[in-house]
DNA sequence: GTTTTTTGCTATCAAAACAGTAGCGCACGG
DNA sequence: CCGTGCGCTACTGTTTTGATAGCAAAAAAC
């Protein structure tokens, strides 16, 4: 399961979630979209470009094919949290 | 996206997975199958209880329902891990 | 053609999280 | 009592993250 030694990383599945719908957000935009620190977003870049889940293009990041295919996957996980959250409040 | 705090925690990700098929599995037990410190793996536990995804029962820790709709969710995202993994050898 | 701005990224250092090992307190069976 | 198994804590060292400042290169503006 290296997966989840990826994911299970601060901000990695942040990321890929602001690069949704074939979004291309340079580094500075990435910083602000995540209100991260410069440091970690590098790594975390570096990383997912490693893994060919991220790219960096002429105008800006972006997820490859392989991380459109997950982000697809993640897809169904966002709608769950709304249930979830609201179900928490309770 | 309070989810992808959760997720984004080292442990977290897979001590849902090794509970995965409605498995009940002790402080030990799961110690074992994660090969993690105690420590760690009993704040990942604590977070996972506060949110409500796992549960100590009777005989050991168990997903609640809401966490086994989580990793249901979760399934084909490992299937995905595998073509991934093959795609990186090349 | 030299300032100015923008961009990806690094340096530095403090705080938090994680890892590894040892062991505690409690319940239960004998 | 005494051992066993349980969830969990203490302690110490390492790694990761967080926050701020700033650099080098390229593009833009003047």
């Amino acid at each position: 399961m290296a997966l989840f030694e990826l994911l299970g990383r601060r901000w990695a599945l942040r990321v890929i979630w602001e690069l949704r719908e074939n979004r291309h957000l340079n580094f500075r935009e990435l910083l602000a979209a995540c209100v991260i620190a410069p440091s970690v977003l590098n790594t975390r870049l570096a990383e997912l470009r490693e893994m060919k889940l991220v790219q960096l293009s002429d105008d800006g990041y972006a997820l490859t094919k392989q991380g459109a295919a997950l982000l697809h996957l993640l897809m169904p996980l966002h709608d769950w949290a709304d249930d979830w959250a609201k179900s928490l409040k309770d």
